[in-house]
DNA sequence: GCTTGTTAGTTACAAAATCAACTATTACAC
DNA sequence: GTGTAATAGTTGATTTTGTAACTAACAAGC
């Protein structure tokens, strides 16, 4: 194909943008508090959620059960995180942030916030609504 | 935080978007030709530029040196691409598309042509235009 | 009650990514 | 030339991921 360019590849596109702008913020979990990137993320969503058994988070992640399964293991080894078991259906655990973990929480919320606020520098208001709100629709259509 | 959403963070998007848009394609070439991510990138950019070295591509593609030189074995091995030292620098080696790499590029180039006008189908031209240039912008702040 | 099926979450093993150390070759200083 | 540093690319050890099989608990039919 003669045509063709890798560079206007949306998939291709995509993971360059995300890569690129996943660096330094991972940095900072990293380095920070010893997370990976779906510690970071389970830590988030509890975060922001309150109190999820760990299918929720799945649900809501789009992230395979094992990865947060593993993922609550780090976090409450390192005690960010605490299981609850249901009592009705002892099958099911709530999750919740220790206090650390929402320590922790509140200050990468600060930095995200900042980071985002950096990412989008340069762009106008109404090309960063745009960029998001296409990125939600192609985020969308999932699994 | 309080104000603080997850779904409006950059890196999060991003990522769930590329996550989600790589899928049916990783699909293809793992399937059609046994690729992995990284073989497909390096196949793509001989494709498309023809003869380059490890460094070239590394260079262009933004992926580290290791996984190019394992990519190259697979597909060497797979018998997509020949090797040429070079006469003048004996470190360096020239690389290209066996006829059979080729066919597979050129097989492939179809499909993400196809898939790409299907992601962004339902999109404006405009707004078609206007994601991929806000994505190359992001993904040059590189490495 | 017992069997069968389903769901929540974990574990085991293989595949893949990472990072650092390595070899081979060239370049440059003296 | 000889020693030192730089570059191209590979290999190995460790971590992380992915897939599938697993355990434990519940639910529903009979």
């Amino acid at each position: 194909m003669s045509d063709f360019e890798l560079e206007q590849f949306l998939p291709y596109l995509l993971n360059q943008a995300a890569e690129a702008s996943s660096l330094e913020f991972q940095q900072v979990y990293k380095d920070r508090y010893g997370m990976l990137r779906n510690e970071w993320r389970v830590l988030f969503h509890l975060g922001m959620y309150g109190q999820l058994t760990a299918s929720e988070i799945s649900f809501r992640a789009g992230l395979h059960k094992t990865k947060i399964s593993r993922a609550v293991s780090k976090l409450e080894a390192r005690r960010f995180l605490s299981r609850d078991r249901d009592v009705e259906d002892r099958r099911v655990e709530h999750l919740k942030l220790t206090a650390n973990g929402r320590s922790a929480y509140i200050d990468l919320c600060a930095v995200a916030q900042r980071y985002d606020a950096a990412l989008l520098e340069g762009f106008s208001t109404e090309d960063a609504l745009t960029l998001k709100a296409l990125l939600r629709t192609l985020a969308q259509r999932r699994r």
